[in-house]
DNA sequence: GTAAAAAGATGATGTAGGTTAAGAAAATTG
DNA sequence: CAATTTTCTTAACCTACATCATCTTTTTAC
């Protein structure tokens, strides 16, 4: 069932009956996309949710020095979106990115909009979807503020194992605010202390 | 009616009846904060939302160096909790503290969760206002990454003007990730060049 | 209204992390 | 599997911002 992975992922927060869950279904497209395509291009509408059931995503912006900042990665069983834009239905800032092909479920800002009316559970799945991700993000701006690179690295590494040996170094080093040098010097440090 | 100004924050997002207000009403107390006197302090449980109707509140955190990091500035019609804390009731991380003598009104998570069940529709406000919440976190983030103090400072200036001149410099300053000196520094080099 | 505390300014010096450049290793592509 | 592109490493030098210390100004509390 391409849908089993989302649905473990419902199920935590809400309890769906049978004929909800049709309607979810419903709703929902499949979709694949090929390494180095973009789900999305900055400046573009938002006007999906999209869930990653293999491969992984990156969602980046590009500051005025051409240089790119990973904002968020999502490997399977995460969500990602750009927010601002998904909400705003106004261009967003965000790229999305596919790291590898990766295989998505998509949920449309429209037929979001008609499951909150006809499944109104779903109101709350994705306020507390949306409290996690505001938290980690909170906790993201905190790390930012009084933690050292190195000492953000092993946080990273303790929160997202599965991530560490899959993604090009780079990539971590601009999700924890480090140019790629400076995180290849700072990793053979780390090596040298142990 | 001292309830008027937090009404007309969730009067934006979704439209409640006499009733649906008495109940909502029901569910929330007033407090009154003297300056310097905490809300909540860091290693609590947070049991509450707070809605601040007049003064100012400040969210921060203490690094292992006792150096504390504002996370979030709540002024007259801005909501302030510690969402990790709340959602999770387990010890959070934040100092919640009156900059002035600071009147609120709180809704207790217990009373919060009450609410979702009687009155479904807050369900949609407060996933509206975490969305939102999220949107200005995630940019905050962007933010560090990509853009220097001064730009930062400026963009903090067009955001929350009122503030501006209500608030210490220092408050600012760590708000934005600068020590007072250099934040000193770059504000009179801001003058300078005008 | 005055003493004490907090905030702000400014100078000298220190450092985490950035920049530029160039070569080596690894991964992709056809 | 060879050519190309991308990633990683290392080194020399640079800069935005931190730290420490001292002084002035403003605010707070009694």
């Amino acid at each position: 069932m391409p849908f089993d992975l989302l649905l473990n992922n419902v199920s935590k927060y809400i309890h769906l009956t049978e004929a909800e869950k049709e309607v979810f279904f419903s709703f929902l497209q499949q979709k694949s996309i090929k390494r180095k395509a973009f789900l999305l291009d900055e400046g573009e509408i938002c006007r999906y949710s999209a869930f990653v059931t293999s491969g992984c995503l990156r969602g980046y912006t590009v500051d005025k020095n051409g240089i790119k900042h990973v904002l968020s990665f999502a490997p399977p069983g995460w969500w990602i979106a750009d927010m601002y834009s998904l909400i705003s239905q106004k261009p967003g800032i965000l790229n999305i990115e596919a790291l590898e092909d990766t295989d998505i479920i998509l949920l449309s800002k429209v037929n979001q909009e008609k499951l909150y009316n006809e499944v109104p559970k779903f109101e709350r799945f994705f306020r507390i979807l949306i409290e996690n991700s505001l938290v980690a993000n909170q906790q993201r701006i905190v790390d930012n503020m009084s933690l050292t690179a190195e000492e953000r690295y092993s946080i990273f590494c303790k929160r997202y194992p599965t991530l560490i040996d899959h993604l090009p170094q780079k990539q971590i080093a601009s999700y924890i605010g480090v140019t790629p040098e400076f995180f290849s010097r700072m990793r053979t440090g780390l090596l040298r202390k142990s």
